[in-house]
DNA sequence: AGTTGTCAACGAAGGGGTTCGTATTTTGTC
DNA sequence: GACAAAATACGAACCCCTTCGTTGACAACT
C-alpha cells in the first residue's frame, strides 16, 4: 500500500522545507534556519515538531540527547498532496484549467517555459 | 488600486463555489445545493455566508427579508490567489515545478494536453 | 387572531494550529 | 560537586474555522 500522505499545515509545511534542504537536523538548526524568514521562540518549533512526529511527517532518532529528526515523507509526494487537495477544491479537478492559471498568473522565463513544452512532449510520447 | 483579494477557507470556498455556479443566490439555495455533497445544517451556513460578508467574500442585497447573496471576487481571481500561496509555501515560487507536478500527477486527456500546449505556444509568441 | 413555517441573528462549543512560559532532565565546565 | 547551558516535555492560552441550538422577527395560511 502507498503511504498515509498527510497534508501539513502552513507552519509544518515550513519545517518540511528546512528538512527537505538540509536532510538531517535538529530542532535547534530548523529553528535557526527558520529565523532567517521571521520571528519565532525555540519551543514553539520544538512543539510543532513533536506534534508532528505524532502524525508521522517526521520521524526523530531519540538514540542520543539532541533528538535528530528527518521528513516522513518526500518533497514531491507532498507537493502532489497538496495540489491534488486545491484541484479538487478550486479547480473542480481539472488539471488543465489549473496549468492554464499557474502559468497566466507568473511571468515564467522562456527556459521555464521551454521545460514545460518538453515534458508536454514527453506526455504526448508516451500515450499510445 | 486591485482587489484586497482574500484567501477563503475550505468552507468559504465551498460556498463560493455555488455562488459562482448559480449567481445571486439565497443561503437556502445556496443550502441546497450544498447538500448534495455532504450533510450540513443550515444555520451552518448562514453563519459562514454572514462572516464572509464581513470578511468581504461576498456581498449581499437585504432589501428584502430573505437576504440575496453573491460572491465579491471572481472565481479566476480567486484561483489565482490560491495557486500563488501554495506556489509560494511548497513550490519555492517556481512555477515551473509546480505546472510539472500537476502534469505528473494527473491523466489528463490528450485533448487536454493540446489545449496547454496551445497556451504555451501563446504565451511563447507573446514574448519579444 | 392564532398557528405554523421561514429567516436572520446570536452565542456557545469543539477542534486544530500556533505560540510560548515553565518545569525537568541532561550535559558540560569550573 | 556546584553551577550554567541546552534540550525535551508539558500545559495553557489564543485564534480561526466549523458546527449547531436557540431566540426573535416576520410571513403566510386557516
Amino acid at each position: 500500500m502507498p503511504q498515509p500522505l498527510i497534508r501539513p499545515s502552513d507552519g509544518e509545511l515550513a519545517i518540511l522545507r528546512v528538512l527537505w534542504s538540509r536532510g538531517l537536523s535538529t530542532v535547534r538548526e530548523v529553528h535557526d534556519e527558520l529565523l532567517k524568514e521571521r520571528e519565532m521562540g525555540y519551543t514553539t518549533v520544538l512543539k510543532l515538531m513533536q506534534i508532528m512526529v505524532e502524525k508521522g511527517l517526521v520521524t526523530r532518532d531519540e538514540s542520543s540527547r539532541t533528538h535528530i529528526y528527518q521528513a516522513a515523507q518526500g518533497e514531491e509526494s507532498t507537493q502532489s498532496c497538496l495540489l491534488n487537495d486545491l484541484l479538487q477544491k478550486a479547480f473542480e479537478g481539472s488539471a488543465k484549467s489549473l496549468v492554464v492559471r499557474a502559468l497566466s498568473n507568473t511571468k515564467s522565463s522562456d527556459t521555464e517555459l521551454d521545460e514545460i513544452q518538453a515534458y508536454l512532449d514527453l506526455l504526448k510520447a508516451r500515450k499510445p
